[in-house]
DNA sequence: CTGTTAGCGCATTCAA
DNA sequence: TTGAATGCGCTAACAG
């Protein structure tokens, strides 16, 4: 409740000189009228007005976090615990830096531009950005931005961005798949943003498989449905026997624990009758029987990577890497069989 | 970039007759002039300054959420997915009603009100409040706050929240339970807060055995812990035979589904050897196998019935009840056997 | 080292 | 129906 200028009268000193105080300006300020004032400031409960604050600087000290996503699509994104998990990290961090999250969800690039000149955002972290609005993004925002899991072209070192190492996972699990014994697969893909983390995994894929002098054609690659129905529509298909493949590549934990569910419903026996791998190794690749064989990833170190990347380019430290690329790790489980 | 003086200056008009336009006050503007403005208003893209409207109002359109919890204690809590559903929920509600949402983590009241007033925040939704802290921050608050998932005594109608029949939920599950021959059970409790919702939950429990002239002795309330560790070896003990109950009663699906992995591991058959319940009804409960009889909630339902009495209690409208008891539904499938 | 002053963008008197 | 003036709380440029 209380402000500058009121502390400043009861202290006997100007409004400036409290400021001073606050902002630990302690070259214009001696060391005896700042314990003064600081006494006051405690007994007063002195608490900074922030708009005041971003109105005098034109700048917050808000960083506005923005999950793109399509309006009452985003059921399964918000069952998957990635969101809670780097969300938690981010705000973990973002507090211990003294900066301030506006979390925020939309598809829409003007309500982005909106929110950070209305908030005058000092920063902003995107996730999932379709690659198509990116530049138009990264042109209208003088703020500093980093893109999480976003498909950032890695020859613009202006743009900052988080992701993994999705090809290395596509090829990892693929190259154990063929010492599996595997030879014909396919690949189910979270959605269809082409291109984008799911095609790179899919590369990898191809990769491991050409190495063998094997290939993967382009409609190996079938993107998932967010409706549930479709989605199961297609797990029916896939599992009518005899199957022209003997392991299927998913993209998330997630789709792959869903999917086994259905399969043991209708009598396909994984790993026996199929192979399924997964990708993210969180919660349910540990609770599904079988459990997932799958590729991890640090979810709460990307979300860390993020800030702190954000922290750097804010107060324009050198950064070491534009486009930081998250190791990821092969998880071996018992979701696939010897053929 | 442009403010209301350029605008006003660009159509030739005050920057008081701008403010007017904005604002809706037909009253006191001509239709001529309005639409002169606006034309004006689009060609520059005019974006409210929120800073100026907070110091000019003494009131933000941002609304805090803020979830207590133990700081590095909140790996479990997020990878349940009721955090993020809960807060996708909410933020939706409030993006709709024009609002900005302000996420945090704590386990401190002072960074609650410090956050209050230094955002001049237009309300406050409080999830797993403490029950010793929630007259210290009602008293202290003046702006609406809603409580959810916390203890409040239904005593006090000035204090707002939304919560679950968790009595009737525990209640239901063992009334079930009953009905297929058990008699002996215990309770696994989330936490320890005391009391809180998991007690009521326990209080149901209670209150359907001593129907049928049986008891349910206190220590038969068991706090899960939030280590991971310490939960495993709480399941190492319960799983040793001859078992003293028929059935393990959770009060949460993620920790009964994390239990039924472990009990499975170490040769204990679910539904055979012991039957487990959960509560909550989430992605965990369908998962696993034997998939979980428990307790249905509607996460969204009650984000949004939080925003709706936010909403109405910041407009000052008639609150048709000030403590939102969700409803809960016995979800019968395959985790309980027949004794 | 300290104080005075002006201005950030907006809403709200009060006057015209 | 419109406009000028004032203040919200804070910072920064400038003066003392």
């Amino acid at each position: 409740m209380s402000t500058i200028k009121q502390i400043a009268k009861k202290a006997g000193v100007s409004p400036t000189t409290v400021s001073n105080v606050l902002n630990g300006n302690t070259a214009r300020v001696s060391a005896k009228t700042r314990d003064k004032v600081e006494i006051i400031l405690r007994e007063e409960n002195y608490i900074p007005n922030m708009a005041a604050h971003i109105l005098a600087h034109n700048n917050s000290r808000i960083v506005g976090v923005i999950m793109f996503m399509e309006p009452r699509r985003n059921e399964t994104v918000l069952e998957d615990p990635f969101s809670s998990t780097i969300l938690g990290a981010i705000e973990v961090e973002l507090r211990h830096n003294g900066y301030f999250m506006m979390l925020h969800t939309t598809s829409d690039q003007d309500e982005v531009l909106r929110l950070v000149r209305a908030w005058k955002l000092a920063g902003l972290i995107l996730l999932w950005v379709p690659s198509t609005i990116i530049p138009v993004l990264k042109e209208n925002i003088l703020s500093p931005v980093i893109f999480i899991d976003s498909y950032v072209s890695d020859d613009i070192p202006s743009y900052l961005s988080v992701g993994l190492e999705d090809k290395q996972g596509g090829y990892e699990i693929v190259r154990y798949l063929l010492s599996m014994g595997h030879r014909e697969m396919v690949f189910l893909a979270n959605d269809s943003v082409f291109p984008g983390a799911d095609y790179a995994r899919f590369c990898g894929c191809r990769e491991a498989l050409e190495e063998e002098g094997l290939t993967l054609d382009e409609d190996r690659f079938i993107a998932l449905s967010k409706d549930r129905k479709e989605r199961f529509t297609l797990y029916r298909r896939l599992s009518t026997r005899p199957f022209p493949f003997t392991a299927i590549v998913f993209s998330a934990d997630y789709y792959a624990a869903e999917a086994i569910t259905f399969f043991q419903e209708v009598g396909v026996e994984i790993p026996r009758d199929l192979s399924v791998t997964g990708f993210d190794d969180n919660i349910y690749a540990r609770l599904i029987r079988p459990r997932l064989t799958t590729v991890h990833q640090d979810v709460n170190r990307k979300g860390q990577a993020a800030v702190d990347l954000l922290m750097k380019s804010m107060h324009e430290e050198p950064l070491p890497i534009p486009h930081v690329r998250m190791p990821v790790r092969l998880k071996i489980r018992e979701s696939v069989g010897r053929i």
